[in-house]
DNA sequence: TATAGTCTCTGTAGTAACTACAGGTTCAAG
DNA sequence: CTTGAACCTGTAGTTACTACAGAGACTATA
């Protein structure tokens, strides 16, 4: 793609911003394929391998989890994937992120209204305590 | 508090509707107190035990971590704890929350912007991909 | 009373997605 | 030629549990 220069595991940290041990780590479970070696063993990565690693790494950054970042690489890797098997994936996400934000918004209506009934301050009594301590949360 | 009834590990499962496994872990990181014990050993809980383990599910269930349960809990454990001091907890807690729900909704607004410029269906070229594979996620 | 089946005990391993460490090569600069 | 950085491997730690194996205890029925 860009550079067609090989490089090392540090320089691939580096340039991607990715932990170094998480490169290795991504090569053990599958999802970076196991790269070039010098005589020595160091690993040397092509410019497809860094391509591969953004991929994940943008990927990441959606929230995907590994497992779909497998079904979205092992797609990729087919090259017969069709557009809407792709979308189908990100739809899939995008409805377990939303899921997601619904159960933490309900949490944070519960907190503020728990918090509501507590007035601070040095009072040895509190309302936030009882209600854990209490019959029911609630929620 | 309700019985003074002592109970064995498998009926405070079913009571609280904790997995049994996780009452015992609860033990071994100090959350609970170690329970009495039958001459052969096994464990008998008492009504305060219920009323301890009641508390931390609920608290559980406001998403607040074991850390956090810790610190609520040695407070009520003081018995010199103040209304401001449980208060701040929660506080916190609730800014978290509140990261957290900011976090996934800046991840749903690019999936949805991801997803749009995809058109889905059997074509070979998918956006998606693309942006993934692209110079930026525009995160 | 014998025995079968369920409950409980313990320690340990597995989950997700990394991160960090120890102990040992190899490389690059001076 | 030596020194220090970078690299290699395998393994352990993180959170908050959950599950298992193998052994002992309890209960109900024949």
């Amino acid at each position: 793609m860009s550079q067609t220069q090989m490089i090392k595991r540090g320089e691939l940290a580096i340039r991607s911003g990715c932990n170094l041990e998480t490169i290795r780590y991504y090569e053990n479970i599958g999802l970076l394929y196991p790269p070039e070696r010098t005589a020595a063993g160091h690993r040397l990565y092509s410019g497809d391998d860094q391509a591969r690693l953004g991929f994940i790494l943008r990927g990441r950054d959606l929230g995907f989890s590994i497992e779909e970042l497998q079904s979205l690489l092992s797609l990729v890797d087919s090259h017969d994937y069709s557009c809407g098997e792709v979308l189908d994936l990100t739809r899939d996400h995008l409805t377990s992120v939303r899921q997601k934000i619904a159960d933490l918004k309900k949490l944070e209506r519960t907190l503020v209204s728990v918090s509501a009934q507590c007035e601070g301050g040095d009072v040895p009594e509190c309302p936030i305590i009882d209600a854990l301590f209490g019959q029911e949360a609630e929620q």
